[in-house]
DNA sequence: CGACCTTGACACGAGTTGTATCAGACTCTA
DNA sequence: TAGAGTCTGATACAACTCGTGTCAAGGTCG
C-alpha cells in the first residue's frame, strides 16, 4: 500500500521487499468515511469533508508518517479533534497534491517548497491588498487582475492548484 | 582554497585533508584582472568588469566547477569570448551570490533556486507591464509600487540582491 | 610557449527525503 | 469497555542531491 517511492532507475520487482508493516497505520478497506468530533455539531455547510490521518494518506496516495512530517515542518496545518488527532480538510488535501507536485514534479526539496507556498500566499495577499486600494478605479482594478493572473499562470502550477 | 563545504556539524581542524589539487584551476595570486576579448572595443561605460572563470571563482570563493554546473543547469548564463572561454559580469557575480544566499541560507536545491530566479524575473516583469498599462493613473501606478515592493520584500531577499 | 581554459566524465562525503518501524500512551467507535 | 487506530518521539534505511575533486584530451591567449 501507500507505495509512492521517490523516482527509481529500475522498476524493481517487488518480491521479497514485500514484508507488510507489522502493525499497519491502517488495514481497513472501508470507504473513506469522515472522522466527527465536536464537528458534528458546526453544520454541514461548513465541514464538508473531515479526514484522520489515514483516510488522508490513502485519498493521497502517500505514507501517513510523510504527513505528519510535513506538519512537523509547517508545511501544513490540519485540524484536531479534542483527543488532538489529525483532521485533514479538502483544502488541507489540496495543499498535500501541491506539495507534491512542487516536490514530484518540479524538484524542489521542502525548502523550496516552504519558500514557494510562501510566495504563493503572499502574491495572493498582494492581490488582494491592490484589489482593495484600487476600489474606486475600476480600469486600474482590471488591469492588475489580469496581470496577477499571468503571474500565477507563469508559476507553472497544477490546473488544480 | 575555494573551501565552501556545506554546513557542516562540527568545524573539522583542517590538517591532512589539505592536500593540494595536483592542478590547481588557478594558482596565480595577482589581483582580480578583467579579461578582455573582442568587448575591448565595446567603450569601459559598458562592460565595467568582466572576468574569467578563475578570477570569478576567487571572488566569490567558489569552486569553478560550481560555477560550470550552475551554468550547465542554466541558472546563470554568462557571456563567452570568440574563443568560448567563460566571461563573469558584475551581475553574472551577483546572480551567483542571490543563487548561493538561497541555496545557503534558505536551503533550497538548485531546482528550487531555479523555480525562485524564474518567480523573481517573472515578478520584475509583470510589475513593469502593470506599471506601463498604468501610465494614465499615476495614483495606481504608486498603489502597484507600494504593494510590489512589499511582496519583494516579503521573499526574504538579501540587501544586495 | 605555457598558464589557463574548454567539454565530458566519474567519484566522493555529507546532507535530504520518503518510508518504515518501534514503544508507550492516548482516543474514539462499536 | 475492548480494541483498532492514533498520538509523540525516536531511529533507520535506500536513493537521491550537491559541492567539490580529479582526470584526459584538446583549445585560448598574453
Amino acid at each position: 500500500m501507500y507505495q509512492r517511492p521517490r523516482l527509481r532507475i529500475e522498476n524493481a520487482p517487488q518480491t521479497a521487499s514485500q514484508t507488510p508493516p507489522t502493525r499497519p497505520e491502517s488495514t481497513d478497506l472501508s470507504p473513506a468515511q469522515p472522522a466527527r468530533g465536536l464537528e458534528q455539531d458546526e453544520a454541514v455547510i461548513e465541514v464538508q469533508g473531515v479526514y484522520i490521518i489515514s483516510v488522508a494518506a490513502r485519498l493521497l496516495d502517500m505514507h501517513p508518517q510523510t504527513l505528519r512530517k510535513y506538519e512537523k515542518l509547517g508545511l501544513i496545518n490540519p485540524g484536531r479533534t479534542i483527543g488532538m488527532l489529525r483532521l485533514y480538510s479538502i483544502e488541507d488535501i489540496k495543499k498535500v497534491r501541491l506539495i507534491r507536485y512542487l516536490s514530484d514534479e518540479l524538484g524542489l526539496n521542502l525548502a523550496g517548497v516552504e519558500f514557494a507556498l510562501t510566495a504563493f500566499d503572499n502574491m495572493s495577499a498582494i492581490k488582494q491588498r491592490i484589489g482593495s486600494r484600487l476600489e474606486g478605479i475600476p480600469a486600474a482594478q482590471q488591469v492588475v487582475q489580469e496581470e496577477m493572473d499571468l503571474l500565477f499562470e507563469s508559476l507553472n502550477l497544477p490546473v488544480d492548484r
